[in-house]
RNA sequence: GCCGAGGUAACAUAGCGGCUAUGUGGGGGCCUGCAGAGCCUCAUACGGGAGUUCAACUCUCCCCCUCGGCUCCA
C-alpha cells in the first residue's frame, strides 16, 4: 500500500517518497521548556507519535528528533523569576514533558537536542549565514536579510510584498527591513547570556530548530511536524535559514497539525485556557485521553471539553469489552478452526488502508468499531481457539499504532480467580433460591469495589473496570 | 486586508460522483429475576445559491459563517 501525506508546501496530499531508501529523518518541533506541558502539547505529542509508529510499522528506518527550546523569553523570565540556573529549569521541564507524555504512551523519539546545549554550532552557523550574505550585524545583534533569498513564504504561501504592505510590528531601527528576524540578541541584564563574535547575548527563536535539525538528520530530511500556529513564522524562516546554509532543499514532507480548542479558542498559555496533561490525567484514564485525541483526524482542531472525554471514554470502552472478552475466552477455548480468522485480516487491511491516507486514525478506529461487532457476534456464535488467537494478534496490531487497549489481567493477584469463583458460587447459589436481594447485594458491594459481574446466558463473568471516567 | 483550514443528522467525528458512515445519546425489540454487557432495528445529514453531469454531500463558481496565522505559542 501507497502513503500519502498532505504536505503543507504543495496544500495537498502526495505519495511519500523518503529521499534514500527507506531511512525517514522525522523532526518535530517540542516545547519551551518552562512550565508543566498542557493538553495542546499533548496533541502534537500523540499524533506524531503516532505517525512514526505507522512509519516503523511500513518498514521504514526512522529516525525521530524532538526539540526542547530552553533560550527564549518565557524560559529567560522563569530562571531569574525562581532565581535557578537555565540548565536546572531546562532539566526540571524536560523531565516533566517525558513524565507527561511517558503517562499518555507516546515513546520516546530518537534524540532530544536541547537549544541551549548547541550554543556552539548556532553561532558558527549564524556566522556563516553573515559570510554568505544572508544575515547582518547591527548594534550587536544579528538580523537575517529576507530580501537576500530567492524565494519567501513558500511554506505559507504569502508574498513578500503583501508582507511588506501589511507589516503589523514597528519596524526596528536596528533592522535594514521590517520582514527581517533576529539571529542574535545582545543580552539584558541579570539574562543569562553566552559570548559570540557580535555581543554577549542570546540566539533568536528559529535558528535552533535549523541547526539541530540539520546537525542530526542531515541538509535535507523527510519529515517536520508542528502545530498550524508555526507555519508563518517559525518553520518559514527555518526554511530559510536553513536553505541558504545548505543550498539544499531543507525539508521534502511538512506536516502540520490542528490546535487543541477550548470553547472557540485555541488551548494556549497566553491566554490562560490550558488544562496540563498531569491535571487531566488525574480525572481520566490516559489511554481514555489518547483515544481523544486520535478519534480526530490530526489535521482538524479538537474542542476540549469534559463531554467529549467522557464519550470518548464509553466509546474506548466497548472495544476494550470486546478485547476483555476474547482475552478471557480464549483462556479456555476448543480448539479448532473456522473462518473467522479471515474478517480478521480485512479489517487489518481496512485499518492499514485508513493510515495509509494521511494517518487517518478517526477512519482506521471506526475499522475497529466494526470489528468489534463483528467480533461480538462471532462470541456469541461458539468460538474456536485459533480465531480468538487471531483476534487477540489483530488488537495487538491495532494497539501498536494507537496505544489504547489494555492486554493484561486487571489483576497480578493469582488469589483473584479462585476467590471471585467462590463468590460468584455463592451468589448462584442465591439466585436458585431465587434470593435476589442477597444476589444483588453481593453484585453492588463488588460494583462499589470496582469488580463488575455480569450474568450471562451460560454463566457468570467478572471483571475489573478498566476504564475509569 | 492578506494567507490557510473548515461548515455532515441531537452531539462529536469519517468519507466518496451513483452503493442508506463511526461513536455517544434517544425510540423499539432479543437476551435477563433485575441490572449490565452484547446483538438486531428505527428516527434525525451533508451552511446558502448557481453551474457541470444521466447522477453531487462529494467537482466548479459566488455568497454567508467559524477557527487559525500575519506578535510569544504544539
Amino acid at each position: 500500500m501507497v502513503l500519502r501525506v498532505h504536505n503543507t508546501m504543495i496544500g495537498q496530499m502526495e505519495e511519500f517518497q523518503p529521499i534514500n531508501g527507506n531511512k525517514v529523518g522525522m523532526y518535530v518541533c517540542g516545547i519551551n521548556t518552562y512550565d508543566d506541558s498542557h493538553m495542546g502539547h499533548a496533541k502534537s505529542a500523540v499524533t506524531f507519535d503516532v505517525i512514526r509508529r505507522h512509519l516503523v510499522r511500513k518498514g521504514y528506518d526512522v529516525t525521530y528528533v524532538i526539540n526542547f527550546t530552553d533560550i527564549e523569553d518565557h524560559c529567560i523570565e522563569r530562571t531569574i523569576k525562581l532565581g535557578i540556573p537555565l540548565d536546572e529549569l531546562t532539566e526540571r521541564y524536560i523531565g516533566e514533558y517525558h513524565k507527561d507524555m511517558g503517562k499518555l504512551g507516546v515513546k520516546k523519539a530518537n534524540i532530544y537536542p536541547v537549544a541551549s546545549h548547541h550554543m556552539k554550532e548556532i553561532i558558527e552557523a549564524i556566522q556563516k549565514l553573515i559570510d554568505k550574505g544572508f544575515a547582518y550585524e547591527s548594534g550587536g545583534e544579528v538580523y537575517f536579510d529576507v530580501m537576500a533569498v530567492a524565494e519567501f513564504g513558500k511554506l505559507s504561501h504569502r508574498k513578500r510584498d503583501d508582507m511588506l504592505a501589511g507589516a503589523r510590528v514597528a519596524v526596528d531601527e536596528r533592522k535594514r527591513g521590517p520582514l527581517d528576524f533576529v539571529l542574535w540578541k545582545n543580552k539584558k541584564p541579570e539574562e543569562p547570556f553566552w559570548e559570540s563574535p557580535w555581543s554577549e547575548g542570546r540566539p533568536g527563536w528559529h535558528i535552533e530548530c535549523s541547526v539541530m535539525s540539520m546537525k542530526y538528520l542531515g541538509e535535507s530530511f523527510e519529515l517536520h511536524g508542528g502545530g498550524t500556529e508555526l507555519v508563518f513564522p517559525h518553520h518559514e524562516n527555518e526554511i530559510m535559514q536553513s536553505e541558504a546554509l545548505s543550498d539544499k532543499t531543507f525539508v521534502k514532507y511538512w506536516l502540520h497539525g490542528g490546535l487543541m480548542n477550548v470553547g472557540d479558542e485555541k488551548m494556549s498559555k497566553s491566554l490562560n485556557n490550558f488544562f496540563t496533561i498531569k491535571d487531566v490525567v488525574k480525572q481520566y484514564d490516559p489511554l481514555v485521553v489518547r483515544f481523544f485525541l486520535l478519534n480526530t483526524h490530526y489535521r482538524k482542531p479538537i474542542d476540549f471539553n469534559q463531554k467529549a472525554l467522557e464519550e470518548a471514554a464509553q466509546a474506548l470502552g466497548r472495544m476494550q469489552n470486546t478485547l476483555d472478552s476474547v482475552l478471557a475466552d480464549a483462556e479456555n477455548a476448543i480448539e479448532g478452526e473456522d473462518a473467522f480468522a479471515q474478517v480478521a485480516r480485512e479489517s487489518v487491511a481496512k485499518f492499514d488502508a485508513a493510515m495509509d491516507e494521511d494517518f487517518n486514525t478517526r477512519d482506521a478506529i471506526a475499522s475497529i468499531f466494526e470489528f468489534s461487532r463483528e467480533v461480538n457476534k462471532y462470541l456469541e456464535s461458539g468460538s474456536k481457539k485459533s480465531s480468538l488467537d487471531e483476534i487477540i494478534s489483530t488488537f495487538k496490531i491495532y494497539d501498536e499504532i494507537l496505544s489504547i487497549f489494555k492486554f493484561e489481567k486487571g489483576t497480578q493477584d493469582h488469589m483473584m480467580a479462585p476467590l471471585m469463583d467462590v463468590i460468584i458460587d455463592i451468589r448462584q447459589k442465591a439466585r436458585a433460591e431465587k434470593n435476589f436481594k442477597l444476589a444483588d447485594e453481593i453484585r453492588d458491594r463488588l460494583k462499589e469495589l470496582g469488580i463488575e459481574i455480569q450474568d450471562t446466558a451460560d454463566d457468570v463473568k467478572w471483571k475489573i473496570i478498566r476504564t475509569s471516567r
